[in-house]
DNA sequence: GGTAAAAAGTGGGTTAAAGTGGGTCAGTGT
DNA sequence: ACACTGACCCACTTTAACCCACTTTTTACC
């Protein structure tokens, strides 16, 4: 599982140093094979190990390709797909369309999240999440199970 | 069971000592792995044995990714979460983030919560517990257990 | 209660590792 | 053929993991 919040930095060719404690379990869950696209709801990136992402591709692949929101998810999700590959320095190439979706500049912020991370102009991660802190009332629909967490 | 206050100093480099009458319960609970992550509602963190963490981190990754609420939840709390372990001086390192999160200078303190501890700005603190401590009338929405809980 | 010994807490230096920057060359497409 | 991009390589800078030494507090024993 992958957790926690890192500060990274984008060099003048696009590419990022994923920090050093992802690295051993990145290379057992792929080899180093990585996916990634952007996300439909907010303005940032998502990073999965090829397997992974290989079995969501399945599941969008079988949406009913004549239904408009399922045509919208797989042009997006899968047409924005992009294969990944660690360097020698564990560093990732973002390609230029990808951080201009996501409105990158020199400061990223990457987010551990569970089987996948999310990639965040620092910024835009900053405005979000201080929206998220700031406002409580935006569970508008709260899930059942939600309500009874204890942490 | 954790229980207690206890006052902490941080270090220079952001490493705060975990009291000696945690440790062996700490070594056994999860061998000296920890997580920290935010509290949502309040600027403090919270400190999870590993094993225990990893539950909750379940129910909340379990969650639907497209319900807002839900993903709200995963950004921040596993966002946040990272793994943390002692050092040979029985000292956690803190992660700059989650500091600045939580307004931490030097003084903390640290709260046994039963399953998890709370690590609090000393000042955050003492504003927080006068709050509780005048405002009894802040229990707007009582729990039904609460109601009849026997102390 | 006082003293000695042990443990806990604190501070900081050293060094290996991580992160960063950039040069060169090969491949691709114009 | 030339321009551009990305893969690979190497060198420099910075960070933090690890270790050790000192101070303070607690415990035990006289």
């Amino acid at each position: 599982m992958f957790r926690g919040v890192n500060k990274i930095n984008l060099d003048a060719k696009g590419r990022m140093a994923l920090p050093a404690r992802y690295r051993d379990q990145i290379a057992d869950a792929c080899e180093n094979q990585l996916v990634a696209t952007i996300d439909t709801e907010t303005r940032c990136l998502l990073l999965y190990p090829l397997p992974e992402w290989e079995t969501i591709e399945k599941k969008i692949e079988a949406l009913p390709s004549f239904n408009p929101a399922a045509r919208r998810i797989q042009r997006l999700l899968i047409g924005h797909a992009t294969d990944l590959e660690l360097d020698a320095s564990g560093r990732l190439l973002l390609p230029l369309p990808l951080r201009e979706y996501a409105q990158m500049d020199k400061k990223l912020v990457l987010l551990g999240q569970g089987r996948k991370f999310e990639i965040w102009s620092e910024d835009v991660w900053n405005d979000a999440r201080d929206h998220y802190l700031a406002d409580t009332e935006e569970t508008d629909v709260l899930p059942e199970d939600l309500q009874t967490l204890s942490l």
